[in-house]
Formats: C-alpha cells, sequence, structure tokens
DNA sequence: CTTATGTATATCAATAGTTAGTTACTTCTG
DNA sequence: CAGAAGTAACTAACTATTGATATACATAAG
C-alpha cells in the first residue's frame, strides 16, 4: 500500500532530460500565448507537471528560458524552409505551411520582434545567404531584377503570413471561420499566385 | 519669496484636458514600446509628469488606457489611410508613409494583434469597406480579378510593413543603417513596384 | 555517502490599484 | 464684492498581491 503524504501527489520520475524537454515544451506554449513579459514562471512549472526550481536549474532565468525557446524553434523554422535557387515561391508554400503547422512559431517570432531584438549571428547569416540565393536568381534571369532581391526577400517573407497573423478585424470579414481548410486553401492558392506575379521576370 | 516644502516639487497646474492628454500620450510611448504586459503605469505616470491617481481617474485602469491608446492611434491610422477605387498601390503608398512617420503606431498594432486580439465592430467594418472597394475594383476590370479581394488586401497590407517591422537580423543584412533615407526610399520604390505587379489585371 | 533530481516553502522587490487627504478654482449668498 | 461652501484637480503614502528567484530539505541512484 502506498501512503502519500497529506496534499502532496506522486514525486516525478528522475530524468532530468525529459524533464528538460518538457518545461521548455511548456515555456514555449507560454512564450507564445502571453509573451516574454506576460509570460508567467509558475504556470510554465505548472504546464510541465515540473517544480519551479528545475527550471532554474536548467536554464537560468527567465530570460534565458525564453532565449531557449527561441533558438530551438526558429531554428526549427529555418531549417525546414529552404530557400533554393532563389525559387521564391516555393520558399512561400514551405513557409506557409509550416507557419500553418506550428502556429507557436509564428507568434513567438512576432514577440521576438517586438521583445528582443537583437538578432543572432547565425539569424544574420541564414537571412544572407538567401538574399544572396535571389541575387544570383536575379543575375540568371530567373526572377525579375528591377527590384532589389533584399527588399525582394523581406516582402514576400511578410506576404507569407499575412492571413495567419491578420488583426482579427480582417479575419472576421472572411465570414464565420477564418481558419477553415477551405479559406486556407483557397488564401495558400492566391499567396502563390502573388509571389508568382511580383517575382516572374518582366 | 518663494518657500518649497523639502522635497516636493511644484504641483502641476490645473487642467484636466491637458493632464489627460499627457497622460494618453505617455501611454502611447510606453505601450508601444514594452507592449501591455510589459508597460509600467508607474513609468507612465512619470513620462506624463503627472500623478499616477489621474491616471486611474481618468482611465479606469490599465487595459481600459490602453484601448484607450490603441481607439484612438487605430483610429487615426484608418482615417488618414484612405482606399478609393481599389487603388491598392496609392493605399500601400499611403500606409508606408503613415507608417514610418508614425513608428509607435506600428508596433500598437502588432501588440494589438498578440495581446488583445477581439476587434471592435468599427474595425470590422472598415475593413470590410476596403474589401468591397478591392471587389469593385475587380469587377470594373480595374485590377485583375483571378485573386479574392480579401486576399489581395490582406497581402497588400502586410507588404506594407514588410521593411518597417522585419526582424532585426534581415535589417542588419542591408548594411549600416536599415532606415536610412536612401534606403527607404528603395524599399518604397520596391513596394509599389511589387503591388502593381500584384494587382495589374493579366 | 555523495550527487543529481526532485519538492515545498520563504524572500523580497516590483506593481496595480487605494485611501486619505491638500489646494486651487467656481459659485452661491448676503 | 467679500467670503463661505462646494467641487474638481491634484499629491503623497499605503497596501495587498504577484512574481521572480533563493533556501532548505528529501530521496532515488550510483
Amino acid at each position: 500500500m502506498v501512503i502519500t503524504i497529506s496534499g502532496s501527489a506522486a514525486p516525478r520520475p528522475r530524468n532530468s532530460k525529459a524533464t528538460k524537454e518538457l518545461l521548455l515544451a511548456a515555456a514555449g506554449e507560454e512564450f507564445s500565448e502571453y509573451g516574454l513579459a506576460g509570460a508567467r514562471i509558475d504556470r510554465i512549472a505548472e504546464r510541465a507537471g515540473a517544480n519551479k526550481r528545475l527550471l532554474y536549474m536548467y536554464f537560468g532565468d527567465k530570460d534565458q528560458l525564453f532565449d531557449a525557446v527561441l533558438a530551438r524553434h526558429i531554428e526549427a523554422l529555418m531549417a525546414s524552409i529552404p530557400l533554393k535557387d532563389g525559387n521564391l515561391t516555393a520558399f512561400a508554400a514551405a513557409r506557409f505551411d509550416f507557419m500553418l503547422a506550428n502556429p507557436q512559431v509564428s507568434r513567438l517570432s512576432s514577440w521576438r520582434v517586438l521583445e528582443r531584438s537583437e538578432p543572432t549571428e547565425a539569424e544574420r547569416q541564414t537571412f544572407e545567404e538567401r538574399v544572396a540565393s535571389v541575387a544570383a536568381a536575379q543575375e540568371a534571369g530567373r526572377i525579375r531584377s528591377d527590384i532589389p532581391a533584399i527588399d525582394l526577400f523581406s516582402i514576400v517573407l511578410r506576404m507569407t503570413d499575412s492571413w495567419l497573423s491578420a488583426p482579427a478585424a480582417l479575419r472576421a470579414v472572411a465570414g464565420d471561420d477564418p481558419m477553415a481548410s477551405g479559406r486556407l486553401r483557397e488564401h495558400r492558392a492566391a499567396l502563390l499566385a502573388a509571389v508568382r506575379s511580383i517575382t516572374e521576370p518582366a
């Protein structure tokens, strides 16, 4: 028979790796919902079903935890959306699909821009490569060259989450469910058509 | 001779309208920088050079103050950027210029999407009118009609702040000063060219 | 027994919101 | 027009809570 001291639940099995993972995942949810300033350490621990203390053991403090979450998700984002031969249409499609499948990441990126603007060198380099890839495609005549590569890229980047992070008031105009699969299919097609129009050579 | 009680400054002249205005402006700065969760009531009062208590007198609480700030700025944004005859290029130009001249508004809108998604009816209606304006232009053959009006609008909307709210890492790729007037002129031209490409009839 | 992993609980500063006034302006009354 | 009475604008100091972080202890595993 198991005797439990009043009020205390069964302690979590000892597995630092798994616990760390749970905390990171819980932090991802919390930060994605509330941002850095709005997130609550207690809620993160609760979500993870772990003790607050462990969070400090593994990640240092709130800011570092936020950075850890960002690092993980931004890396995943960058890695899973390649830009090949300056093909911005394929890039936009991949990015749209990724954002749709990982709504947390979209919000995390937004929080990041607002609350933590300092970029990492790795990030800067990834962007640099992508812009270079666009520029190369321009020189090869695969895409139009009368718009600077960096502008082309930044515009397309932003276009890809035009629907997913549109103001609620605009989404409401679309009708009952702005995230219904029909609506999404339609927007995706529109997005890709738009990117094609922007990129195709004159 | 003026005798001042130790430590206490001269009291603010009695002018509720002016004080309210100062508080609202201070709140605009604070919320734009830190968002709803990150903003500090004490800092707002300090920025305004007014007493905290007045803030509660005039605006209720933090949330209501945030709403007041949003209402003012979002209204100004909507009012100063008309969409005439579905001319999305002119719309994009006006919006870009406005955002550039009012950097607070851009950030406030972003915070709003993240921290306070419930739209007002007025906002929804403004968007509805604009989408209708685009749809009308499509029927009249002034802009392409193979992309739904709402998608066209949401995409263009997003494009207009592609540079102004791009991730810092991407801006860094542009070189020393991403907000230098030359860079901005160049991006503005790129933006308008892109909008033209998206909207012109096939 | 020692260390890593875990829990419960304390600490202490920061913060939103209040209480209890004070002082300037307005208006009413004689 | 004096001056009392009322009211609106304002201030300082307080409080209760929350929230990030620290301390103290417990126990499983090696």
